[in-house]
DNA sequence: TATATTTAGTTAGCGCAGCTAATTAAATGG
DNA sequence: CCATTTAATTAGCTGCGCTAACTAAATATA
């Protein structure tokens, strides 16, 4: 068992630093995602069809927490782009479901790849109880999104 | 989908989890901060400004890993909410140096507060293990963004 | 010393991503 | 059959990142 911490961490002081951590993750992740010609959340809702399959546009925008008319225009940006492609819903005229296209598999794959690049460098100077310890807080963290 | 602490994360699946916490951590803090007045990049700043004296534009420009023009804009709205000033840099005609007015001790507090009423609303239902869980992998990141 | 170069910061102007309000079209219900 | 609700879009706003180009001050050099 791992040691514990001698003192308990001020709820305060997490949430500070969990946002600026947040902040500057992703102004750095900005910049290898370019790469892909796709923005983080591009990436994102990318990542959510890919992995759940073909989902109508509402419920895309659920899942990443913003609006409607703002998954709009992503959707049709990725469309444009090829990585994804609508389809009427089957049950609903009012809706579109919205698929990958194998491009837009192929493409999320390469991005991964490069953040793992990314990371893998970051990583140099961690050991595996480190990679562990972030794995573990991020299961937390994971946690508290969903509710 | 998280995996078991047991075996060894895939570096792939840890970075693509990290992106994806990162996003919507800060698009639901976002709204919180709102109620400030101030916006999650500039109460960033604001914090560096608040931490780290006055500082130089250019320098907290590189502390929050953005680009001079951008962090202009931010002190220019910091300041007409009067939350920080400038000041001449006593050495350098070119600078100006930032630093935060009692009105932006004040702010920055009282945002700190919101954050964390929201952060102890989330962590109801956890122990204490895992803020700890929390915090190490905290510490873990704000290693890898050292450098 | 006078001029050239470098440096700090700003201005101008672009693109992306969030939002609300209003609209269109399809589904549902009285 | 018409009224209401729901899914998605369009229009238009704001904020925040960027680069390119500019001004002014400091520094280096002929």
């Amino acid at each position: 068992m791992p040691s514990k911490s001698r003192s308990d961490p001020k709820p305060a002081e997490v949430a500070d630093r969990l946002h600026s951590a947040a902040i500057h993750l992703l102004r750095r992740l900005r910049r290898v995602d370019e790469a892909s010609g796709l923005s983080a959340p591009k990436l994102s809702a990318l990542s959510v069809v890919v992995f759940a399959g073909p989902i109508r546009l509402g419920d895309l925008a659920a899942a990443e927490q913003i609006r409607p008319p703002s998954m709009t225009r992503i959707v049709q940006q990725l469309e444009s782009q090829g990585v994804v492609r609508r389809e009427p819903d089957p049950g609903d005229g009012r809706a579109t479901r919205i698929a990958a296209t194998p491009k837009g598999h192929r493409l999320l794959k390469q991005g991964r790849g490069r953040r793992v690049n990314l990371l893998v460098e970051w990583l140099g100077g961690l050991d595996t109880a480190d990679i562990h310890k972030l794995e573990k807080g991020l299961v937390v963290l994971e946690q508290l999104l969903k509710k």
